[in-house]
DNA sequence: CTTGTCGCCTACCGATCAGTAGGTAGTTAC
DNA sequence: GTAACTACCTACTGATCGGTAGGCGACAAG
């Protein structure tokens, strides 16, 4: 066996070698964009050389959209989750806010991946845009289902439509995670956020 | 003189070659960041050669720290002018608003180049970075003065403090810039926007 | 025991990146 | 008239970009 043999994933959370260079390409990408990182970047951190990458992920597009398509699953997950072990659609919210406050705090995941990529847009391969749009359509719809729910059983006063109070609270979530990146403060993400559920709840 | 020689500024907007630089890196970058854009692409589309460029800007960060400075300056004096011409704190609010929503209508500036660049800051030059911080200080603080004037004179309703009724506008105003871009569709923006005045103003 | 596949490697490609060196033509100041 | 300055040029550098070609060892199936 090679020099350069993958060693044992025990150190490591990821379980297989894509999954460390889809880990590393986000931790990669919330910091800088799309054109902000390298394969050769991923390479040094995964331990592993710059071809091997496109064993994996032939071209860059692919790796992105393989990436968007694993958040997206994952946030499906999430929101699902939230469902069945929150009854409650305020506390459904909160826990929602509750999640991405605890992220940003520990600057696990300081900004979404999706609100990150949908900023150059423009510029992102077709099949990434189509993805990250996805993404916006998805919890867009999570959100207005909640809300009306929420409206429906009185915890939540709309004072719009369902769909336009759930496009207004997803702008001000990612707002928000650009205020607390732009300060440099991690606070101001739950100053932001708070008043926004107060307001539905209240 | 040169055949590279620069032809009469008559035929563009730009009034010295140092403003047309600054348009076109402005337009670049809101199109895909501070990573997206080569001082290639802007000889090009400028009509001069790329070395030229380092004539007026050493380096990147000098370009864009001067490209944010110019936004920051026109900022200020577009909110200055709109406490001269606007007397109502709601109204002009509502200005605010409707001057992004032209600009993002007629796709003459589709985001607002920090609110982009907010995004990648842990990647930027600290000299561009800190630009980008101020920029986001100046507009909440115009904001909650605004929305301070607006309470004290009646026409507006505050459920929380200024300064954070300002965040939460900046925010959802950021958010919603996003939001059009994600779904393509430059009339999200006023649908975000549109109650959020009115939750204030109504 | 062979054959195929998988995961990774070395070594390379042309393109492009930001940035530099040094020259030239016009303009202004003395 | 000459010295200094501005604005632009050609020509180049070394680094890095995404991506490719082809080989090698481990392993599984027939």
């Amino acid at each position: 066996m090679s020099t350069y043999q993958k060693v044992d994933t025990g150190m490591t959370s990821a379980r297989t070698t894509s999954d460390a260079i889809l880990d590393c390409a986000q931790s990669l990408i919330v910091a800088g964009g799309y054109n902000g990182f390298s394969y050769a970047d991923i390479a040094e951190v995964v331990g592993i050389r710059k071809a091997s990458i496109h064993h994996h992920f032939p071209a860059k597009a692919d790796l992105v959209r393989a990436l968007v398509a694993r958040y997206r699953r994952e946030a499906e997950e999430g929101l699902a989750a939230l469902e069945q072990h929150v009854g409650d659609p305020a506390a459904r919210l909160a826990a929602y806010l509750g999640y991405w406050e605890a992220c940003i705090a520990e600057a696990r995941a300081p900004i979404c991946l999706c609100a990150l990529l949908a900023s150059e847009l423009p510029v992102l391969p077709d099949v990434v845009a189509s993805e990250v749009r996805g993404h916006f359509r998805t919890l867009a719809a999570w959100l207005a289902a909640t809300m009306e729910r929420g409206a429906a059983e009185g915890g939540l006063h709309l004072s719009d439509p369902g769909p336009v109070e759930a496009e207004l609270f997803m702008a001000s979530v990612h707002g928000a995670m650009l205020s607390a990146r732009a300060y440099g403060d991690p606070a101001m993400f739950g100053t932001i956020t708070r008043p926004l559920l107060h307001r539905l709840a209240g």
